[in-house]
DNA sequence: TTATATACCTAATATTCTTATGTATTATTT
DNA sequence: AAATAATACATAAGAATATTAGGTATATAA
């Protein structure tokens, strides 16, 4: 786990890249997923999570369904096409910010 | 320049990169070096930053000096012992974290 | 002489997060 | 069977960190 300031300015971010090819997914499908391509590195929380996606669907860059499950209810995010293209720019300026800081910080990153 | 909610979060970090090494720095002065390292692409605000030192300084990681030039005053910053620690954990962090994103949002760097 | 650059600072506000709390269903463990 | 953990949603108080705007003052360039 990092020190969670660094998360910050990044979630609609991740959110924009998981979703960006089109797979919908659900809330607390997305904070499982991340916490497994992180190696458990990056746990979102739901207080942060739950008010970003409610956001960004009122921005019209998501939108969403819900689905039953049993007896329990699932609200599936997608993509819209606004958001595809913030996804495309968001994504672009971050790994321009990346490589930014990789420059100013001197750091070594793993090559891959 | 980016959308600012990036920076957020980074800001001890980068002020403990440039001072660890030992050069101290005023103010003003880590303002215009970001600015130059980054080819204008971060600008530090001034509102952000000396409320950042200040903080780091009643923290113990910097310590401070004042210098007349002319009839104008700089305030120093250099960096304490504990700093020093602080800037080796928070660099290691931070390089941790890049990688981690890096991966997580499969970006392409540019290689240096 | 007027604007820009240098150099410090604070305060109000905005944003974005954490932590805590709440509700409810389903699966697992004791 | 009962307790706990996992799933799944949500909100609210508070903390942290930034922006924006404002203030003071000296030095330099147009």
């Amino acid at each position: 786990m990092y020190s969670s300031e660094l998360i910050k300015g990044t979630l609609r971010t991740i959110v924009l890249k998981l979703l960006a090819d089109g797979n919908k997914m659900y809330g607390y499908e997305i904070t499982q997923r991340v916490k497994e391509l992180t190696g458990n590195k990056i746990q979102l929380t739901e207080g942060a999570l739950y008010p970003t996606l409610h956001a960004m669907e009122a921005e019209g860059v998501l939108s969403t369904h819900t689905e039953n499950v049993g007896n329990r209810i699932r609200k599936y995010y997608g993509i819209t096409r606004s958001g595809k293209k913030l996804a495309g720019e968001k994504l672009s300026e971050y790994r321009d910010f990346i490589n930014t800081m990789v420059t100013l910080l001197d750091l070594q990153l793993k090559i891959g």
